[in-house]
RNA sequence: CGGGGUGUGGCGCAGUUGGCUAGCGCGCCUGGUUUGGGACCAGGAGGUCGAAGGUUCGAGUCCUUUCACCCCGACCA
């Protein structure tokens, strides 16, 4: 490609106020162009490093006997209905209709679409187990896009889905934790596998891949003495006993007047904050019910946890009138003892959930449910019950994982994920059945597995770049080489143009600067677009019958002779 | 949806006590001189100032409404 001919220019703008670096220096360079917000183009350069990383992407699919296979974009509504997504992700979900009034999802993911495409098939055990998978344009209807490429509402994205029994299934996910790994170390990241939350995708575990990167939305934790990693939304840790040989104490009504927070408790009491019990209460939208959140002190709610707990869907902040009105409390001042009796007179349903750590503490201290009125010697079982018992607490980096190491906070790009749905979809839809051999209909164990490609991308870029611009790893790279060429003698007119004919004719992917442009700006240029090698022909290279060669991540040129770069450099 | 910010040639911006032909840099076009780290000279094209309505003799500038985008948060791959 000749850059004289190239659509999409170069910009040196240095106004861009993108915080994100893949952001910035992907718009300077050329490579993507916002439309509206979240929605992008991908200009000729941008799309051939697309069309890199999905043939690497393809490549480790294919080589765990993945089949390719491509679906509508547009999905039966009555599919999403079939398994009660259509409420469950409706904060996200685009549906459109047709002339005949038909109603479509726009496709954000496809479990329902590969499940129909499969039970239209008289499937036998002995196909199993197979995957199919595809590379189509995903739409999230986000409410808020960020980071060019970070997060958007429309990308392509990789998406397979692994049909089997239960006892193949840990091979499969197996198979693709390798696949993935072995795929995103040849695009040149280095990713941590950490077990997250499903959230709307069903099914009991999943781990993502995470490129560690200040840019990125993910928080997670790591525990390197063992390997454990997890999202924050999941991650466990030791709970550590605080004061279980003191003698039971009882529960006492105390004047307090002191204002809402925990500090206020601990500075009125002069008493430990773990001992204190932190009361959350929370209304889900989706279950009509109350859920009151109770916590050691010294630890915070995690919703993650919360709403897997107390099966709730879209949890929200109380507000205080609620908390007044509704459930005969005070703000700042709730206690878990005879909550909301009035509450469930006036026939609200309220929830109960405690962490598992106020199993470590004893004579714990709190509110009272009424203003300036708190409890001391506080004891579970004995003073309140709990509905559930379970484990609701954010982890906190220094905490000591299950496993015994130090937990170390860090956050990334998730770039990839795998998923246990076992028989979720299976269940919901009819006929997601195939044949044992016994001749009986059994239902299918499955998996799924996406790797978002522009995300990628954009964590390719915050991975490989420097201050003037992209470091492309050779396998994603647009072009091979940037071929500049110094001067318009017509001896280096002819020179660089054969020796672009020559690298095109070796296949080797080139980028030739034909333009009549200044030296600086062919660098600039050469340096931000990040093609890995870059080829000089001047006067002076002319002169001594050679080339100049050098890598876009050294700083030292050499000048060679043509068989010696076409041996040994490219 | 809440908070903050911004909309003026392709890009980045100035113009904000209303005032006459709307400017600057980059880029683009023409000609010339240049050519090893973002060159220079001369000439040129390109804007209904996000949109709609209003106030006024007069609006990029004031008022109302609205749309879009950026950043933070809620939320989420």
């Amino acid at each position: 490609m000749r850059s004289s001919q190239l659509f999409g220019k170069t910009s040196k703008s240095e106004g861009l106020d993108y915080k994100i670096a893949s952001h910035r220096l992907l718009t300077q360079a050329g490579y993507i162009r916002e439309s509206t917000a979240g929605r992008l183009f991908f200009l000729p350069l941008g799309q051939r490093v697309q069309n890199k990383i999905i043939d690497v992407v393809r490549k480790h699919m294919e080589g765990i006997g993945a089949q390719e296979v491509l679906m509508p974009t547009l999905h039966p509504l009555e599919l999403w209905q079939e398994t009660n997504r259509t409420t469950t992700v409706s904060f996200e979900l685009m549906t459109i209709k047709d002339r005949r009034d038909a109603e479509f999802a726009l496709g954000g993911t496809a479990e329902e679409m590969a499940v129909d495409l499969v039970r239209k098939f008289n499937v036998s055990y002995k196909d199993l187990p197979f995957s199919i998978y595809q590379f189509s344009m995903k739409f999230r209807d986000e409410m808020r896009a960020r980071g060019g490429l970070l997060r958007v509402r429309e990308f392509i994205m990789k998406d397979a889905y692994s049909f089997g029994t239960e006892a193949q299934f840990k091979k499969t996910y197996q198979q693709y934790w390798d696949a993935y790994a072995a795929a995103f170390t040849e695009l040149g990241l280095k990713t941590d596998v950490v077990a997250a939350d499903n959230g709307y995708i069903g099914g009991e575990y999943c781990h993502e891949f995470v490129s560690e990167s200040d840019a990125g939305e993910s928080r997670y934790f790591i525990d390197e003495t063992s390997g454990y990693a997890a999202h924050e939304d999941v991650a466990t840790f030791q709970v550590d006993e605080k004061n279980l040989d003191e003698e039971l104490q009882e529960l006492k009504p105390v004047e307090a007047v002191r204002g809402t927070t925990m500090e206020d408790g601990v500075k009125l009491h002069n008493m430990p904050l773990w001992q204190q019990i932190k009361d959350v209460l929370y209304f889900d939208e989706a279950t009509k019910r109350y859920i009151l959140a109770i916590i050691r002190g010294d630890f915070d709610v995690n919703e993650t946890k919360l709403m897997q707990a107390a099966g709730a869907w879209e949890l929200r902040s109380a507000t205080e009138e609620e908390i007044r009105d509704d459930l005969g409390s005070e703000p700042g001042f709730i206690s878990p003892v005879d909550f909301a009796k009035q509450g469930k007179n006036s026939g609200h349903t309220v929830v109960i959930v405690a962490d598992k750590s106020l199993r470590t503490v004893r004579n714990a201290y709190g509110g009272a449910n009424r203003k300036h009125q708190d409890l001391l010697s506080i004891n579970i079982d004995r003073d309140y019950v709990p509905d559930i018992e379970a484990d609701i607490a954010l982890a906190q980096p220094g905490m000591k994982s299950l496993k015994g190491g130090e937990l170390i906070e860090k956050k990334g790009i998730e770039v990839g994920n795998i998923f246990q749905l076992g028989y979720h979809y299976t269940n919901l839809m009819k006929d997601a059945e195939y044949t044992d051999d016994a001749g009986t209909r059994q239902k299918y164990y499955m998996g799924c597995y996406g790797i978002g490609i522009g995300r990628t991308m954009a964590a390719i870029v915050d991975a490989h770049h420097d201050e003037k611009g992209i470091i492309w790893p050779d396998a994603i790279a647009p072009y091979r080489v940037y071929l500049a060429r110094l001067g318009g003698d017509e001896a280096v007119v002819q020179a660089a143009d054969e020796l672009y004919q020559k690298l095109q004719a070796a296949h080797i992917d080139t980028l030739y600067d034909d333009r009549d442009i200044s030296a600086g700006q062919k660098f600039a240029d050469a340096d931000l677009t990040g093609i890995p090698h870059r080829v000089v022909v001047s006067a002076r290279t002319l002169k001594e019958n050679a080339i100049e060669y050098k890598q876009r991540d050294k700083d030292a040129a050499e000048v060679i002779s043509l068989d010696e770069l076409l041996a040994s450099r490219l």
